[in-house]
DNA sequence: ATTTTTCTACCTGAAAAAGGGGATTTTGCA
DNA sequence: TGCAAAATCCCCTTTTTCAGGTAGAAAAAT
């Protein structure tokens, strides 16, 4: 039997789970927590091997939770669980080491194939889920078109670089380098460099 | 059978899969390219129902040949594919919408796993990929710790906020918002804002 | 060939940030 | 209570960026 801790602030989902799972010739509930610490101090004096983690905790996120858990417990697979069908948690929660997402409208046999795909070391992903995350993404917002001098020059101040360094670097004024830096701030509609920078990030058109 | 199309600058990898899928009673090949604008030209004119992706192109990398075929081909399912194993790749690809990744030393058995498992809109990760996401992150480079203001003020800052704006937004005066600003920087190890912007979405210090 | 876009360069001055210090008060914890 | 850390505030100077333009040459598109 895998032994299987739930986390999760809503006392009702934690037993429906319980619930799930009293029959499961597959998995059992070793024990639950409604909170991320109360979660972190009960494992350390516990076997558990999976753990349902639910995205909104009232002290930590699902996500930092993951991370925190991972690093703590190495043997234990996190499984996130959540209403939300944001592809970002779903992703954040898959890089944060999650073994599987859940949305909570799981049945018995989803929850005990997931249970089980995770403890054999394979990623679960919910019909659901997957289709979440492989369907096109929402259109972006129409991003300003950057000529290939403007992506040289916004790379470069992303690294910190100053007008004149990147105009040694480039061979060019920094005066020039201050006009490029003016047209992107106008195409992005920001007011100034922080902004920019997280502008070019946000929408991918830098990597860091 | 499943129609794929391979998309890979090697065409030694193109005749691999060619070759361990010749006999395969789950897929066909459809077509090749080893670039992504040709594959997305060819694309056009094919009815692909699964596109095998390698991760470096000469032309544009996996991450956004994905993006872009899932926009231009919301049908066809993506399946990454690489020799890479960095954690970062998987995650970035899946956040692209990819249904799976693959690495290059994939059996036949898993090749036809995988297309069938993305075919069927399911999620497929190879359990070497699976490993990989799953295993406790590598530590990280010692962070710096924020106190709780400074945490706060990066926040604010990130958003484009002048010292002046921060100090109104705060009550407190832009001295001590310009004090906190060069803790950052200090503890950071950055010499101005794009920097230190860049180094809080890159160590996940904020979201954006 | 013409038009449009991009790149380059410049001006001036104000605003903002960065550098390099310093100090006092408040807060949290043993 | 005492101590260390955090928060707050300050000084002065220099550097850098931003605002708000202008304009010509070169490259690209039509």
């Amino acid at each position: 039997m895998i032994r299987v801790f739930i986390i999760d602030d809503h006392p009702m989902v934690i037993e429906g789970i319980k619930s799930l799972l009293t029959q499961s010739s597959v998995a059992e509930i070793c024990g639950s927590a409604q909170t991320g610490s109360t979660a972190l101090e009960a494992l350390k004096s516990m076997e558990a091997e999976i753990a349902l983690v639910d995205i909104n905790l009232p002290d930590l996120s699902g996500i930092e939770l993951c991370g925190m858990l991972k690093k703590q417990f190495p043997k234990i697979k996190v499984l996130g669980l959540s209403t939300f069908k944001e592809r970002s948690y779903i992703t954040r929660m898959i890089g944060a080491g999650a073994s599987g997402y859940l949305l909570k409208n799981a049945t018995r046999e989803e929850l005990e194939d997931a249970i089980t795909a995770a403890w054999r070391g394979q990623l679960y992903m919910s019909l659901e889920a997957a289709a979440i995350l492989t369907k096109p993404a929402p259109d972006t917002p129409d991003l300003p078109l950057l000529t290939a001098r403007e992506k040289e020059i916004l790379l470069l101040i992303a690294e910190g670089m100053t007008n004149q360094e990147i105009a040694e670097k480039l061979f060019i004024s920094p005066l020039t380098v201050d006009s490029h830096r003016k047209n992107l701030l106008a195409k992005f509609g920001v007011k100034n460099t922080a902004a920019m920078v997280r502008f070019a990030i946000e929408f991918k058109l830098i990597e860091y």
